[in-house]
DNA sequence: ATTATTTGTGCGATTATCGCACAATGACAC
DNA sequence: GTGTCATTGTGCGATAATCGCACAAATAAT
């Protein structure tokens, strides 16, 4: 139904066609293929291939694509762009030493992660001395209702967005699946953390719980998972560290000023 | 003495200046802390606060930058841009099983790098069972004399490339440090793979070996390391692994058509 | 209350960006 | 070898996108 975006919609006298253009021609490269010609980009990307060209020299002078011949690929440059994320929260700073720590304690993997739409995005990791990794990595996606820092993410919502988010579910999770969720859910915001048994893989178990601004309002979570057989007692016994590692990250993240310093600053009356 | 980019620069027809423009928006989020206001964007990318402005409003439009009242934060998106990078590289498909069976049959941390200009760039990583693990991670970036990676991505690079690299660290690598560096890289081309110890910290030991495309040009480099009481002897019990890995990941590439698919192809006589 | 900053926005001026059109190049078939 | 087809590089005039100033409103500091 997205009416949006319709043949004359309006244009806004502030948006900068440019930099959208720009921006489609980098996300092309996804995952078409390691090298790509002119032509496919302006396909793909649904530009004029003129424009495409213009959009592909001025990326290559700024060192975010290379060039050879009349291929073109992605540098390892445009990683910028994307760690722009990772510094500004200050991740590696402030996150990273706490995960761990919380690794060492539980001797399991343990994670960072942040909402992004019904997804849960891995943003950082401490593994684990366990063989068993994790496949997905750095950057990878999951659906946020197979994991349990997608539990712990969706229990720190809104209500009305928690809803927003079980209503575009529907159909798409069968229906046990999907009040199994909710139980979990409330669980977890009733508790603070969240338990997840088999969801992504049978094997696999869970222990997570979001991270808050001062606000209240949701940052992202951390978990601790075991790719083995891990008994729900022992799991249970890494709550108290992974809670105390999540309040640490809080306080540490707040005192970095993170998203909404004062928060209650909004207009008054 | 970079002597372009002045004044008057002749303008080239083909730039996209608002793509550039709104690059650097994105960019002035870097380390400057979680949430900015436009004015303080405006001064760190020098653009106009209007313009300053014009691209924040679109980047919010697009999903990648999100707004409270009057502060703005990079939202998870962004990472979909760095990302087109490791996916157009097929980096999760392709590299990280591999990198995570050399993890098995070594009991280490391995890793996988790009060279960015003088630096070793962490793009994928299979961290072992070790409890020491590595402070820098995925999308971090090394001086690229002072790891295992680097002085295999530097063996790997052509000869004019290395020599301007060596030029250009005069001065900034003490002189013996530096004759040690070209000893090893020298070493590093006759066997195709280099081993060093204790450059990064006393402790770390690692041995590399460089990735090429069909037509032998860098693409990047693997490593095993160790953080602990490594002999040089128990490290080359890990290089006939390396380097089967190694041609497996270059085979696997070269499959999935990578840089440069016949790499023949070069305008003819 | 008064000043100093900051934000939001309208506007006319400018120039950056558009996409067509053509020549040149290489790929491939026959 | 020659003829087709697809693709690239590039000029150009037309147009619309982008510029930054300037002012009002709002907020924070003195």
């Amino acid at each position: 139904m997205k009416a949006e975006q319709d043949s004359k919609a309006e244009k806004a006298p502030w948006f900068s066609e440019s930099l959208a253009r720009g921006l489609l021609v980098i996300q092309a490269f996804d995952a078409s293929g390691p090298n790509l010609r002119a032509t496919d980009i302006a396909k793909r990307s649904g530009l004029s291939r003129a424009a495409t060209r213009r959009f592909l020299l001025t990326l290559q002078a700024l060192g975010y694509i290379g060039a050879d011949d009349d291929r073109y690929y992605l540098q390892p440059k445009v990683l910028d762009l994307g760690f722009a994320f990772v510094s500004s929260m200050q991740i590696d700073r402030l996150v990273q030493p706490l995960l761990n720590e919380l690794s060492t304690i539980t001797s399991e993997s343990c994670s960072f992660a942040v909402l992004d739409n019904d997804q849960a995005l891995f943003v950082a990791r401490a593994s684990g001395p366990k063989i068993l990794q994790m496949a997905v990595g750095i950057g990878g996606r999951v659906p946020a209702h197979t994991t349990s820092l997608g539990h712990a993410l969706l229990s720190a919502l809104p209500h009305d967005q928690f809803e927003q988010y079980m209503q575009s579910r529907k159909g798409l999770i069968d229906p046990p699946a999907l009040t199994k969720l909710r139980a979990s859910i409330e669980k977890g915001r009733a508790h603070g953390w969240v338990e997840v048994k088999g969801l992504l893989h049978t094997a696999i178990t869970g222990v997570a719980a979001p991270i808050r601004n001062r606000s209240g309002e949701l940052i992202g979570a951390i978990n601790v998972a075991n790719y083995g057989s891990a008994t729900t007692k022992s799991m249970r016994a890494h709550v108290e560290p992974l809670l105390d590692v999540r309040s640490r990250i809080e306080k540490s993240l707040q005192a970095a000023g993170h998203i909404l310093p004062t928060a209650a600053g909004r207009r008054s009356a």
